[in-house]
DNA sequence: ACAAAAGTGTTTCAGATACACCCATGT
DNA sequence: ACATGGGTGTATCTGAAACACTTTTGT
């Protein structure tokens, strides 16, 4: 914070808050875009968002536009603060700088269209890396961070619980983490290391019928947060993902 | 980013840069602080910084104003974005949004006094943490946001060097985990899990003549920005640290 | 019986810990 | 000679990886 009048002054601007959502959806990485319904970028895809009230708090304008987007009240998605972009020349509009939010969640009803009427969908996340979807503004680079962001969360912490809707299994677990880190695991090991973690998963003590195979025990999310020791990226299996 | 206009403005506001630059001295972890000689706080301490310049990137105020503050010119220091904050009420004077980046250097010379001519000085962390040295506005709440990102980042980064003036020696590299992290570590097993990561430090084939005992080789920093396996922070040694 | 997925056992191996020990220098 | 910190060797232990194997269901 400046303590003394500076020789230029300082910019006004206008902050905006956008949101990478993720989800996992037919064992692939999704993310929520929206079609632009005006200039600039008009028809091309970019992630949700919307610009911070007066008097409200980062923190709240980003739940609001959560919730705007994908109807979900509450704090029943997990959502983290991502990064600032402030480039001056990143919004044709003027200066407007925008606060990135993470949020993960379990593979949400087709997302209603907001309360701006704005057509959602979800698109797996490596058409977009591909190249197929390009994207409005610099939301590409802002996706990748939280990509890398949500990728590095998973090794450190209890998160990818945030993408499965409860009960889940510990396939559907190990699942997540396929489909974020894209590489395959051993699902004898993965479980183990699960399972070894207090805190991370708790059992129920009831079972899913599978439509073939043996029945799967169910758990909800453990109190831990942290993992110790982390499950490791390069601990995958031989055997090749699913395309 | 929104794509249709909101029935409620957006706010318009003025954007900060605030700046926790930490660095080790005397074998503590400190912060450096100014000394406020304006309202709101005068005369409490607290996090370097300004406000963003019309047409100015974050990236490039929060590098100015860390010049500013200490003199250090380039990217001779590590600097990254930490957190953005802008809870309406944070600052008094009005909506003023602050991205709050974490630097990281090498115990610089007594910082002079800015372009501002504000009193700054190097604090330990610990004396913030204490109670002892209350912080203006939020700014022990991005002070410990800092911290625990430094934290992290030591173990998974190689970005304790950052910390180290070259060449240094393996013994000066512990020291900074130490004070990091706040705990006593094993020097041959440090020593050892430094040398076999490739890319952490690379030897200069000279030493360095201590006032008593053996001398040390000296290293200055590799090319390796990640640690794989990262250095955990529970391998403490026995003893513990000096006070 | 068979297929499929859940879950367990076990062998092997890499790395971390603890600590004894040796090395190189100044006094 | 001895104190001091740098640096190496090594026994032990823990946990990860690989994969064979058993269990439980539906068809």
């Amino acid at each position: 914070m400046q303590t003394t009048v500076r020789h230029r002054p300082p910019a006004s601007l206008t902050a905006a808050v956008d949101l990478v959502i993720f989800t996992v959806r037919d064992a692939q990485l999704q993310v929520l875009l929206i079609e632009r319904g005006n200039t600039p970028y008009q028809g091309e895809a970019a992630l949700p968002g919307g610009f911070v009230r007066e008097g409200e708090a980062l923190d709240t304008a980003a739940q609001r536009e959560l919730q705007e987007e994908t109807g979900v009240v509450g704090s029943s998605l997990h959502l983290e603060q991502l990064h600032a972009y402030g480039d001056p020349g990143r919004d044709p509009r003027g200066r407007i700088i925008t606060i990135a939010y993470l949020a993960l969640g379990p593979d949400l009803p087709i997302p209603q269209a907001g309360t701006d009427a704005i057509a959602a969908h979800w698109t797996p996340v490596s058409s977009i890396l591909d190249g197929q979807v390009p994207l409005a503004f610099d939301h590409e680079g802002i996706l990748r961070d939280g990509l890398e962001r949500a990728r590095s969360k998973l090794e450190h912490t209890t998160i990818a619980t945030a993408f499965c809707r409860e009960p889940f299994t510990i396939a559907d677990l190990r699942q997540i983490y396929e489909a974020v880190w894209g590489i395959a695991l051993d699902p004898s090991n993965f479980r183990r290391k699960v399972m070894k973690t207090r805190g991370f998963v708790v059992p129920i003590g009831e079972r899913r019928l599978p439509d073939v195979g043996r029945p799967a025990a169910l758990f909800r999310r453990g109190v831990a947060e942290t993992l110790t020791p982390p499950l490791t990226r390069s601990g995958a299996s031989t055997s090749s993902l699913p395309s």
